[in-house]
DNA sequence: CACTAGTGCAA
DNA sequence: TATTGCACTAGTG
């Protein structure tokens, strides 16, 4: 185990990653086909859980692909991406993973004995309620005594009957005692089963830490992903999600430091749009999901409900998404026209999103490609298909890719230099992990404040944008902590 | 044991 | 029929 840790460590290569910037769609591909056009063997595609067999693959690269493959690189106009940016980021990496994270073991077996026996009471009280012992965890079963057995409202329907998600409960909630036990017992179980049992059993006996592994080659936008664990998507959501956060610590004599930028995509869509008013509302730091309120209804900022916010919030979620009338209508459960209403006036209230949003489409579909502001660049196949769909899907990821890809390009820049700024000024405080838009350090605790301000000025620094970048930072003895 | 569908966690 | 991921359980072959 932690053998093929080290190794896959040192097997990280320069082919690969410059395969990924070649088509990071699909990186291990674009190494093979590569490999194949200069007549090179291509070892088999080893099984996909033989993590060692993969590493032996990836090694096997040959040198002399290197400079064929930079040539592309240079084409596409990423050479500095890959050398500024994705060759250096993988020593930081490196180092990430071999830090770790500490985890407060005792503060975990707590709360999971607290929940299993929520989840035994549960489970009989289901079984009472449905008048039959069935398996919680089968959305075929909970749909069969939901719909048939008890006649409840059935919502939408997915290939092999109806939906049990959690929307579709939580509209039936108020028909049947049972909806919310099934509700309580999904939320519980996925806590446990997903983080409260496994975390756990994943801490290294070496340095009793757990350790994730950092994927640089598999998100198509740029960004890096997590597994084994996933370390990205620890819940924060509701306050049960809160408690298992809180149970990423610092060491004895150390704090974590959290620091996110604040809006990040929406500043980097003001600044690519050169949209004044959203501009502006960032200039003056208004809260942008108010303001975009505020300019989509008509009605002054101080008078807004919650609603009306958020509203608007899921409006902006839109635009990054690559907004569709069906989509917000879906998200925000109203009807069509409604959401189509919502698009319309936020596209005339900031024409210069407008204009962006048609120049991109119209750049993908001519070039088949989007390029982010570091020059990363995302082909769009898709925006050319004869279906419709997929060619309205197309037009959604050139232009999420150009901000979400642009958010990843200027993550990473902070973090090499702020890995590197730790090490040149003699800090014992060092990353730990990267969320998208966060990252999180361990620091001794007399360098706290003056990490604090590196890490800003750093994260801030890493791009000139217009608005400028914002960041928030935190700390705390443990991460739910340093968030607040 | 490999695979899919459904569900749900994060940004 | 909103973007990017990963992981779990049930169910099938």
């Amino acid at each position: 185990m932690h053998d093929a840790k080290a190794l896959r460590v040192g097997a990280r290569d320069d082919t690969l990653l410059a395969a990924y910037l070649i088509d990071p769609g699909r990186a291990e591909y674009a190494l093979d086909d590569l490999a194949a056009e200069y007549g090179l063997e291509v070892v088999p595609e080893p099984a996909a859980d033989d993590e060692t067999a993969a590493l032996v693959r990836r090694a096997a690269a040959p040198a002399r692909l290197v400079a064929p493959m930079l040539d592309r690189v240079r084409e596409r106009g990423s050479e500095r991406l890959y050398r500024e940016i994705e060759l250096p980021l993988t020593g930081v990496l490196a180092a990430m993973e071999a830090a770790g994270v500490k985890i407060d073991e005792y503060r975990m077996g707590e709360i999971t004995a607290r929940l299993a026996d929520r989840i035994e009471e549960l489970e009989a009280k289901a079984y009472e309620l449905a008048g039959e012992e069935f398996v919680l965890g089968s959305t075929q079963q909970v749909a069969r005594i939901l719909f048939e057995k008890l006649a409840l409202t059935p919502g939408r329907k997915g290939k092999t009957g109806y939906s049990t998600d959690t929307r579709v409960l939580r509209t039936i909630r108020h028909e049947h005692e049972l909806v919310g036990v099934i509700e309580e017992w999904r939320e519980l179980s996925k806590l446990v089963n997903t983080y409260l049992g496994p975390l756990p059993s994943l801490i290294s006996p070496a340095d009793g830490r757990l350790h994730t592994t950092f994927n640089q080659t598999v998100a198509s936008t740029g960004r890096l992903s997590t597994t084994n664990p996933n370390l990205q998507a620890i819940p924060i959501r509701t306050e049960l999600g809160r408690e298992i956060r809180s149970a990423f610590v610092a060491e004895d004599g150390w704090r974590l430091v959290s620091a996110d930028y604040s809006q990040v995509e929406l500043r980097i869509l003001a600044h690519v749009s050169g949209e004044p008013v959203l501009k502006e509302a960032f200039a003056r730091n208004e809260d942008i999901h108010a303001r975009t309120a505020a300019e989509v209804l008509g009605k002054e900022q101080a008078t807004l409900t919650k609603d009306e916010r958020n509203v608007a919030k899921m409006v902006n979620f839109g635009i990054i998404y690559g907004i569709s009338a069906f989509g917000l209508s879906e998200n925000l459960e109203i009807p069509r026209e409604q959401a189509q209403e919502y698009i319309d006036r936020y596209l005339a209230r900031f024409p210069h999103v407008q204009d962006f949003i048609e120049r991109t489409i119209e750049q993908a579909a001519r070039d088949g490609y989007v390029t982010t502001l570091l020059g990363r660049r995302r082909p769009v196949p898709e925006i050319r298909a004869s279906n419709r769909q997929t060619r309205a899907l197309g037009e959604r990821l050139a232009v999420n890719s150009v901000m979400q890809g642009t958010a990843a390009d200027v993550i990473k820049v902070a973090m090499i230099r702020i890995h590197e700024r730790l090490r040149a000024e003699g800090r014992g405080a060092r990353l730990v992990l990267q969320v998208h838009d966060e990252l999180l350090l361990e620091v001794p605790q007399t360098e706290t404040t003056g990490v604090a301000e590196l890490v800003r000025e750093e994260m801030c620094g890493a791009y000139p944008l217009d608005p400028a970048l914002a960041v928030d930072v935190g700390y705390g003895d443990d991460w739910n902590a340093a968030k607040g």
